[in-house]
DNA sequence: TGTAAATAGGACACAAACGGTCGTATACTC
DNA sequence: GAGTATACGACCGTTTGTGTCCTATTTACA
């Protein structure tokens, strides 16, 4: 529970792809499906709603593909995950258009609202550069070998808000 | 998406209730239920599970019912979610005991483990006492008139950590 | 101009999770 | 011993998540 869907994994695995090979004209669903063993016709899927959401661009035909509308500094995890799973709310209840039918009793509602919008703080502080570079430090980690200080930029960044 | 299960909220209600009735000897899952208005099987479950997970003590028989097992300020809403929903991932894939298919290609999964980190700490930052005294600054608020300043003490904890 | 490769998107199938109920056993009080 | 409460396993219907299939459309290139 609480967890990430696979698509919203998905998508932020391609966005990142992207940003890796952002000299490239263009990719395909199927290359990044085929660099990450994600079914193909699922991540298709993905790369639709990121296009209508306006964080992808998308040329279709032969040799079409996708790029990002814009630099991967500029698009945030938060982003992402509004864009694939929709608006989330840590309380079941208030589902956006209406609230429950506790509303009356329900009273750690407005609480838990502070919660929600703490964790989309965090989310929004996360920038797909950003994956993209705590990646490289981590490989560079393992393969290399000392792992001392400041390796951890993303708590750094979640918590310099 | 990205959402507390009912059960959850269900069990922060209800352990915020009993924070709320400290005075009382013991109150029984019916007479919580009633309270919010929750269907008293489930709630009986859940109440149970956070028994088994020592957040709560309880009393069979007659007059029985449960208590809190510490003060509503050495709980927090993590380990009240940690009991009922079970550790929670930002990452889909990773359920804990063993990594995904995709451990060798998922190149996102170390980035976002620090998220969940961050995530967690606003969660553990979060006691039920809060709960307790955000709502009651709510309602005065509702039912008094100003609402200025030092009003989002929820928020000023997760910023405090 | 035709073919192949790509996006766009609706419909559907399967599986897992969630929410809730039922029945029964057990513990405790009076 | 009766009544009230917790403890817990089994079950069921609904929703959500994951993935596939099929068709239409766009585009590059031979």
């Amino acid at each position: 529970m609480l967890r990430l869907t696979k698509k919203a994994d998905y998508g932020l695995m391609a966005l990142k792809f992207l940003a890796e090979h952002e000299q490239s004209p263009s990719l395909s669903a199927k290359d990044i499906a085929e660099a990450y063993h994600i079914p193909p016709q699922l991540l298709a899927k993905i790369l639709q709603r990121l296009t209508k959401f306006g964080l992808l661009k998308s040329h279709a035909g032969m040799n079409g593909g996708y790029v990002l509308s814009r630099s991967a500094r500029e698009i945030t995890a938060f982003e992402v995950i509004l864009a694939i799973d929709g608006p989330f709310f840590i309380t079941s209840c208030d589902t956006g258009t209406r609230s429950c039918d506790l509303a009356n009793h329900c009273t750690i509602k407005e609480p838990l609202r502070r919660v929600t919008e703490s964790i989309s703080d965090v989310l929004k502080a996360i920038r797909i550069s950003d994956l993209v570079e705590q990646d490289r430090v981590a490989v560079e980690g393992r393969a290399g070998a000392s792992l001392k200080g400041a390796q951890h930029p993303l708590v750094n960044i979640a918590a310099r808000n």
